[in-house]
DNA sequence: TATTGTTATACTCTATAACTATA
DNA sequence: TATAGTTATAGAGTATAACAATA
């Protein structure tokens, strides 16, 4: 049988939820306005650009580039439209599947990116990693990658029917 | 002078950035998805029924029911008026300031509450505290608790004028 | 048939500025 | 004048479903 969690969380719990909740949405809130400011970039925009920088030859598949920034097809097709519009990336039939298309950031994408970045970490040193001590950040690494690589494993099993219906487990 | 930040994290932060970044918009996406379903509640809407539903009498001034929820005032009213009209919470002018409007959960709203947090829980449980171990959390809650409070001091400092200004945005 | 991606459409949410009213 | 809140409005973003094309 799976193990059931318990109905309510205690003090602990509950407090490193409101605290990660808080966390990230003040820093994503600050960070927004950074990225508004220097480069009219959206969050999710300079994800995607961003990924696409780190990506092995800047250069992605429209499924690949959207796991884990986007949740649905078309609203990555709505950014792509957007960043290519502007000449951040570049988009072209793949050549091994006619169904895919690469995405690829071009040279003005990184410059962008490059004039975003000091401020974007500005504000990570300012808002987060200043009254951190380096163990702090080291576990703070650590619990959260292992936190994220089990989301990443198993559809929450608890994401389906809950709530309203009462119903136990069935 | 202001201590100036480096220009680059090390990998150790950005590590902790990333998996920051990744967990909880996994767990808020999944989080916000169980909510629709459960109680056709929006996160933020959410958050404000909980934040009544903590408060002293279930009633907090429209200002104070902003703070750390919603990042503009006519954002606030929006949400409050979607509430009201469902009967989730109730809007009456205070009597000490004619000028402040008391918000205050209904009955209807805490028990929409009752009905989401079984669900709710239990994506925390199975997503996020799974594979933490109780020091894991404890370390957790202590760490963010600390970021947190140091973000709500000080408006970021750079928050203001960083990364070159791109304005090309024509 | 399954997969990749786009389009049309409708909706939610947010932010800015102008406004009213009270302190 | 400053504060509390609303309104009008406009724009960004998202999701769903129907669609076309390739594997």
């Amino acid at each position: 049988m799976v193990k059931t969690s318990p109905a309510v969380l205690d003090p602990l719990q509950l407090g490193a939820y409101f605290a990660l909740i808080e966390v990230s949405s003040l820093l994503r809130h600050a960070v927004e306005q950074q990225l508004r400011r220097a480069g009219d970039l959206s969050y999710v925009q300079f994800q995607l650009l961003a990924t696409l920088g780190d990506a092995p030859r800047g250069c992605l598949r429209m499924t690949d580039l959207a796991d884990g920034v986007v949740y649905s097809r078309s609203g990555l097709t709505y950014q792509a439209q957007t960043l290519e519009k502007r000449g951040l990336v570049s988009r072209a039939p793949s050549s091994e599947d006619e169904r895919s298309i690469e995405v690829a950031i071009t040279e003005d994408g990184r410059s962008l990116l490059a004039d975003v970045f000091p401020g974007h970490i500005a504000i990570l040193n300012d808002m987060l990693f200043a009254p951190l001590t380096g163990q702090d950040v080291q576990t703070l690494a650590d619990v959260l990658a292992r936190a994220r690589d089990h989301m990443r494993q198993g559809p929450a099993r608890s994401a389906a029917p809950r709530g309203r219906a009462h119903r136990s487990t069935s």
